[in-house]
DNA sequence: TACAATACTGACATTTTTGTCACTAAAGAC
DNA sequence: GTCTTTAGTGACAAAAATGTCAGTATTGTA
């Protein structure tokens, strides 16, 4: 199987997916989203608040290209611009469940350790 | 819930992960692990050409810092070093498998969607 | 005419990640 | 002493990702 993808090859669908969600912020937007949606990009910004604007908007223009999320412009002043995912995007639900999961085991191997070798 | 690892805060198990297995390659090494273990630095090279040795080795020193895999010397000549996944590090399975079930559907729609607009 | 609030964009600096090249280590075989 | 093979390391270069700052656009209201 080869896939060909905005000029790029790939030869397995995981490697696609890896360069969609690999951005250092797509992950945890993607689990904003799933959280509530849909999203302005001042609530974004509020619930991931390590994000710089400039690099958000970033992201979320990547996802949007990939189909990833869709976005609608309120034809309003002052502008309003909602964000939510797209059928596709709603299917990494899996990828990100299972991250927090794998993290939250992660973190709880680490307090047992660090409960075994503290010294008081 | 509060992490600390490494020198770094984490609020969530998720952050900790993506911080853990966020690398550029992390992924694709786990995956060879998932379809075969333990795998010798050379095998692995064989599975992933795409990774130059200098970046693999330094992947895969991360993942040993991090626990994630496991690095057995044996003491032969010429050298023979067999990595292969710790217990949390096989607990990445769901992650992996998940990544790659969401890019082979990503590519199913992409073909889908050439055909429908091609022309001839 | 100036101001408000939201959602941006452009140019550039900085940091991080990744890649390259040349080199080392190990110890038995010759 | 030199060669072999596998698995590395160090120093540096290049590229990519990320961050910063200042600025634009919108249009109803004061």
């Amino acid at each position: 199987m080869v896939i060909h993808y905005k000029d790029k090859t790939f030869f397995t669908g995981k490697d696609l997916a890896l360069s969609i969600i690999g951005g250092r912020w797509k992950i945890s937007i993607i689990w904003c989203f799933i959280q509530q949606s849909p999203l302005r990009l001042s609530e974004i910004q509020k619930k991931l608040p390590d994000v710089n604007q400039r690099m958000l908007i970033r992201q979320l223009r990547e996802l949007e290209d990939d189909k990833i999320i869709t976005r609608f412009v309120y034809p309003v002043v002052p502008p309003k611009v909602e964000y939510q995912l797209s059928e596709i995007g709603r299917l990494l639900e899996p990828v990100v469940t299972s991250i927090c999961d794998w993290g939250d085991n992660f973190s709880d191997l680490l307090e047992k350790n660090d409960n075994k070798t503290s010294v008081d």
